[in-house]
DNA sequence: AATTGCATGTAAGGAGTTACATGATTAA
DNA sequence: TTAATCATGTAACTCCTTACATGCAATT
């Protein structure tokens, strides 16, 4: 008769309320939706999605309507006044923290194992980290032009610097990382030093 | 018969031979390790450790004695040779890619529906960045002295200025976003313009 | 004719936390 | 005497992804 209380509280059904605000639509086109547009920084799959429908529609949160689309059966669901409310004060509430785990710094704190793979591995987090800054760099130029004007402009600009601001400094960390561990000798040169 | 393949390779196992690299440990120390040492970017509970020991003991990459300390049972692990190179090949491979998920940006994303709230959010977590970027400083002035002259001190202090610097984008990104927001009238305030 | 896209779902299982149970020792 | 620390462990969950099954429509 242990761990029965919920140890968080689940966050799924949240961003379909909220992505439901721009509109009704079918469990597919939601995650494409959430892909589209909290894909930077979020992800649904639909193992979660589906059921997550289901639970939300039993609480009255969202409702179903099917429909007939290019001869598809289609449910279509809309999120209802209670879902907005519940929404809202999800919104308020402050974010639950969360600890961060991060697999290339655990692998660069053992680096005396394999000294050259782990100056590959910063490398390539680098490069990721490179990529990722111009695409995001567009993505803000194409978001800006095209919701020019719109309301919520700001908001989507924001969670784009969010990514900017963070692979920016990535890859300056890596660069910076790499240069330190050039200085300071592995234990295999510093074995080649005693030698000599 | 769905969903046999293993998703991705557990981290538990590693860490914990990473941490016995220092020399043997009980479990309860073994944690305690992990979090004074890699504690900034990975955690363990319990009920990871004690069956992942069992399992790394099963394959023969850990081993153990008990031991009677302070008339307390202990069961003191140590790494074998075989761990040993288990780890040194998990550091070799890449790491594996991973998705973030920012609830904060989440709940910012739906600002519109509690602005004030999400200023607020927005705010603790410039505070909470700046006390972790504090704390930080601290902890790496203190490692650079304590373990001056060591071998692993440049892999501690890279470790620990990867967390300077994602804490110093972070409070310097939340200071602009609230300034954007500021500058941005929210649909309340878009709606006293209209009426006046 | 084959592939991609639209569409709804489920089964299996890994990863991970919380909350317990239990009990000895040591310090305030 | 009470609280904290040392010490080992398990049960019950939640969360989440992957890999399937199924089938129609549109495109190449």
């Amino acid at each position: 008769m242990y761990g029965r209380k919920p140890t968080r509280e689940k966050r799924t059904p949240y961003v379909i309320l909220g992505m439901l605000l721009q509109g009704p639509a079918s469990g597919y086109a939601l995650r494409q939706r959430i892909e589209q547009s909290v894909g930077n920084f979020w992800q649904e799959s639909y193992g979660q999605l589906y059921p997550a429908l289901e639970a939300l529609a039993a609480n009255g949160l969202v409702e179903s309507t099917d429909q007939a689309k290019d001869g598809r059966d289609t449910r279509v669901w809309r999120i209802t006044k209670a879902g907005r409310a519940a929404l809202a004060s999800w919104v308020d509430r402050p974010p639950s923290p969360q600890r961060e785990r991060n697999e290339l710094l655990l692998k660069l704190f053992f680096a005396d194992l394999a000294p050259a793979a782990v100056r590959r591995h910063l490398e390539s987090a680098r490069d990721d980290a490179r990529r990722d800054l111009e695409r995001l760099k567009l993505l803000r130029a194409d978001v800006a032009q095209r919701a020019h004007g719109q309301e919520a402009l700001p908001l989507w600009l924001a969670t784009i610097d969010y990514g900017i601001a963070g692979q920016e400094a990535l890859a300056r960390w890596c660069d910076q990382t790499l240069a330190a561990l050039a200085r300071a000798p592995s234990s295999k040169k510093r074995a080649q030093l005693r030698r000599a």
